[in-house]
DNA sequence: TTCTAACGTGAGAGCGCTTCCATTTCAACT
DNA sequence: AGTTGAAATGGAAGCGCTCTCACGTTAGAA
């Protein structure tokens, strides 16, 4: 493995001026860049990333911290890293992956202070996680997906919630539907709270009574979903404003089993508009996260602040998008 | 950000046994070694990575790559890199993960020579990636996880892909199925080809010819077993061999679509056993990979080969796990 | 021709750690 | 009390790179 100095020494310069010419900023003489980039190809020389990195202070890693929930039970995860591998490779980062438990583990921040990253990007969905805290305090520039009231201190960076949910739930008051149920992921996450809290706006401000029993709280599960929407259909509703997707797939499963059909008997929507969404039967009417421009937000804004770590908070919030599909109608006429 | 210097110097020891002591393997006075922990443990000294890489020439952290297929089209690349997570943190590893596109880019090829991993795990499905070849030959001790047959100086792990799809094909003759057609993956994966060869073989076997209308290619996706399905319909098979689940899923579709009942008019088997399959309805009978076993093995595998990169080569075939749930039946009497 | 300023380059000091080698300490023997 | 070898520690040399600082070079201005 050869190392700088011979690159240097084959150039015939100086191992700052090797090192100039491959890092590419500073004033060098273009023949000498050339001469030395030759050098360099022609040996199959690597910089070493250790010495590259304790020698500047920069390693290059970026780090993905995300439940381990939001991998095994969701397709959130999944394209999360999807896009952030593919943004941070854009930048020509490295992507360095934890996935946390419950504990927050002296591995974690272990691993985190060791310079290992130079940033981080921090999954947070739910409100109470203990491992966020030391985490945020680490002294590592972060940007937190998902909003973290606690922490106003933290850039943020979070699809809009609020106004995705009401998008969905104001379609369903426009078709008609007065008897609209919803079922909410688990209440102690801030998505959830938010989604629920849209529905409950929209209902009042249309003159709709929202009582406890319409509202059903379960776990963001297709089975979860399913129990839920049992518990409601003795209501008779018309309509079911479902948390997220997974749980609209459960609901629908439940509306057929009571010998109902979507979206003649009931209208459903979702919220994620995850790919199965639009392969599922109906095809879901939902709103989605486009979570690519999520994660290139992400890395861009954190990129950002391993610049300039000094750059004040900010809270961004990203439009959700909404996509009519074939699971809402009218409702029966009767 | 205290340093060793600093850890050592309140401990009244050289920097030379601070070292030893936190490092945990050396021989230091266990007395020695209590108190320069404990001043550690009163500073918040965090090891620099960069600093104890570099010295040391170990980074402590191993890598996955996997195509970006896998991830994004299929509970596979979650799966495994939750078990990979799992078990690299058991052994205090780090985690870096590239996925990787069509292209080997040269990002693949610059970041891996650089020290940044001491191993790396290999995802490769793929007969003719054009990035594996680059990877392995990158001198980093690498474990491949599925069969790459051109290289047999490599490690492998794999799953039996040959016994698990005999056992379900045999499990269908057993039921006392003739008419037995499979939808395959595509064929210049590994995996498809073996799968493929376990039917072929078990039909022979049990006399059962098998023409070429009876194996329909796909591509592993519920769309692509749906339309799969329909085109073999018209032989009026009664058992289906899906090359993985997701196509179990689309057939079954496909076969209600045509007005038939899965397992009454036709038994369907799969292969993966991925957390789908169980709450499918209806449960679909399949053979599993143990992919949490799979990474634990992967792990401890590349550990080895990192302490001993000499290590020859092995070829470690894990058992697969088959399940037999209700969408499989005997065939209808007629 | 001489002065000045920008430009290009080299020397060398670290970055924070591990580890080899030399040295000291200490307990167990003669 | 003296010897000895193992155990414990310290000194110091790097690991391979970046980056500051100082110096030499060149070109345009005086």
């Amino acid at each position: 493995m050869p190392t700088l100095d011979e690159v240097a020494r084959l150039s015939g310069v100086s191992r700052a001026t090797a090192s100039r010419a491959l890092t590419g900023d500073a004033k060098v003489k273009d023949e000498t860049r050339k001469r030395v980039k030759a050098v360099a190809e022609s040996l199959g020389y690597r910089p070493n990333r250790a010495a590259r990195s304790l020698a500047s202070g920069k390693s290059g890693v970026i780090g993905l911290v995300l439940p381990t929930l939001l991998l095994s039970d969701d397709p959130y995860g999944a394209l999360l890293i999807h896009g952030l591998s593919d943004a941070a490779s854009r930048r020509d980062l490295g992507l360095m992956l934890w996935l946390t438990h419950q504990e927050p583990g002296s591995t974690v921040r272990e691993i985190f202070s060791g310079g290992i990253v130079d940033g981080l990007v921090v999954s947070a969905t739910a409100l109470n996680h203990r491992w966020v805290e030391p985490i945020l305090d680490g002294g590592i520039p972060s940007v937190l997906l998902g909003r973290h009231p606690s922490r106003p201190d933290v850039h943020h960076l979070r699809v809009d919630n609020l106004a995705g949910a009401r998008l969905v739930v104001e379609h369903l008051v426009s078709l008609g539907h007065k008897k609209i149920v919803t079922i909410t992921g688990p209440l102690d996450r801030v998505d959830a709270v938010e989604r629920l809290q849209a529905y409950r706006d929209v209902m009042e401000e249309n003159g709709l009574t929202v009582t406890d029993d319409m509202i059903s709280e379960s776990n963001y599960t297709p089975d979860g979903g399913l129990a839920a929407m049992a518990r409601l259909l003795p209501l008779k509703p018309t309509a079911v404003f479902c948390g997220n997707d997974q749980m609209a797939f459960g609901a629908t499963e439940a509306i057929r089993l009571a010998g109902l059909d979507v979206p003649t008997d009931i209208s459903i929507v979702g919220f994620d508009d995850f790919p199965d969404a639009r392969s599922f039967r109906p095809p879901l009417t939902t709103v989605g996260q486009d979570i690519a421009l999520l994660s290139q937000r992400a890395v861009d804004r954190l990129a950002e602040l391993i610049a300039d770590p000094s750059l004040p908070p900010e809270d961004v919030i990203l439009p959700a998008k909404f996509s009519i599909r074939r699971s809402t109608g009218a409702p029966p006429s009767q």
